[in-house]
DNA sequence: AGCTCTTATGAATCATTGA
DNA sequence: GTCAATGATTCATAAGAGC
């Protein structure tokens, strides 16, 4: 194989897999009430999404009220439920509003009823929003992070921790020239493809676990869709929780940051999404990516 | 009054008063819900305390069942609201504790019925463990955060902004050396959201606002009290909430951390823990710690 | 490659104004 | 009164251009 075969993007470090080996994301648009009704019962190994939260994206979604939040989710986690395997995993990014200078509950009320419903509520790990949103008020800071809460079926999952360590020796370096504990993720993130190639450079280096607090900076670049996460949150968990081959679902996949994560890690995905006039816009972006 | 009468800390701007102003805090052994009547209404400016989580610290409290703990803790929070003056703030640093590999909920349910009491729900602070625990568990990461749960009486309350401001960002001092033309005037984001920035009005500025996110170091200092916090802290949330001479309380003090911090703030502070062998390391710590 | 510098942008919140 | 629309406020980061 010649050396350009695998092209790799400057500073992320993604590998970009011949096409040979591509996998191409299914993207069905729709109520996802609907479209997870044609997958089959367990299906699939992760579910990672960030549903509309309510009264966010009132210009494109509607705007759930708060008040009908879980009402509208449940039904929808009784679908997804259904398709994830015993052992997958299902890993939920949201946060609560502010109105009126208060929280809204709709977040706790959700966790209280998906374990109702059967769910365990394993995990919370928290993602810290390196660049957050400005702004200034009498009664309140910027806020910096979102929740993701991890559920699951089983007590035991499919959990393959070692393959997002990150290399100890590098972050000690770091810190000696002073540099913020959060570089740690950058080095991670720059080794992306974790499969392979790069885990070479990590040879004869000590590699130490993760804990959970993600410091991963919003994504500065995406300027079509008005709530996109960045490509390694999913990434990150898609590694953690699926080997390749196996198949990830992203039942609010809006632009489909999602599905290029599952894209990049030769993993099978299936997106879904409302709004029709982001299926141009999720194919587009699946076809630059693969090549 | 010299002028070298109150020293100033370099970095932190704390103020050291004069030996003279010391203000001593007050210990009061005993449940803190009968303790607590002893202090007038509406005569606390902060409470800031970390209670005994469910079924942890078990000789102390006898062991309180998670399924208790809501039932257990709302009788002091009565209390709280009572003691606590309508411009103050609660801040509550608490975790749920994992069993059986689930998250229990009582953390969810307390907030559920703090509000039903009165109180708001004012905001959610991430207190990122930057040395969190070593350990490694198959189906589970560190644990590297807890929450710090704001609670107040009114919408509106007293929030000293400026006392806990951080230095600003290297970036600015390139960024801002040189404006372009749209840094003079307000620049629309192109996201939608209605976010819009003037450049030009940050110059000259030296400090930011800090996040909703705090990044501070575990203490391995104090090893004689099981459920310990860094000092840093609760002197984040007294310079933040309160002024020189308010009154602050810590119903479930241990170790008196929370004590310490306001005697080093010249806060007035009060206090209160259940098992009578602290008082002694209490008051030793309080001794030392004035001088 | 490595550095400096420029530019875009991100799930926001609150007080005020007008219907 | 209430409710909706509008304006004002604010950082840190990544990507890319240029040297």
């Amino acid at each position: 194989m010649p050396a350009t075969a695998v092209k790799r993007r400057k500073e992320t470090g993604i590998s970009i897999a011949p096409a040979t080996a591509l996998i191409r994301p299914r993207v069905l648009i729709g109520d996802c009430l609907k479209a997870m009704e044609k997958l089959p019962a367990e299906s699939v190994d992760l579910i990672f999404t960030s549903p509309p939260y309510a009264e966010a994206r009132k210009s494109s979604y509607g705007g759930i009220a708060p008040n009908d939040y879980v009402v509208w989710f449940m039904p929808r986690a009784k679908e997804m439920m259904r398709v994830l395997k015993p052992s997958g995993s299902f890993i939920l990014n949201i946060k609560e509003k502010t109105a009126n200078g208060e929280k809204l509950t709709y977040v706790l009320e959700l966790i209280q009823a998906m374990r109702k419903e059967g769910w365990l509520w394993t995990e919370e790990y928290i993602w810290h929003k390196k660049n957050c949103y400005p702004g200034k008020w009498p009664n309140r800071f910027r806020d910096a992070w979102e929740r993701l809460l991890h559920f699951t079926k089983r007590k035991t999952f499919k959990m393959l921790q070692e393959n997002v360590m990150i290399p100890a020796g590098d972050w000690q370096k770091k810190r000696l020239r002073k540099l913020s504990e959060t570089d740690m993720i950058r080095d991670e993130s720059r080794s992306k493809s974790g499969f392979g190639k790069n885990i070479s450079h990590w040879v004869g280096r000590e590699k130490a676990y993760p804990t959970n607090v993600l410091h991963i900076a919003t994504e500065c670049a995406n300027k079509n869709h008005s709530a996109t996460f960045p490509l390694s949150l999913p990434e990150w968990f898609i590694k953690l929780l699926t080997e390749p081959g196996d198949t990830v679902l992203d039942p609010f996949c809006g632009s489909g940051t999602t599905l290029i994560a599952a894209q990049n890690l030769s993993r099978e995905s299936i997106g879904m999404e409302i709004l029709p006039e982001y299926k141009e816009l999720i194919l587009e972006r699946i076809k630059n990516n693969g090549g």
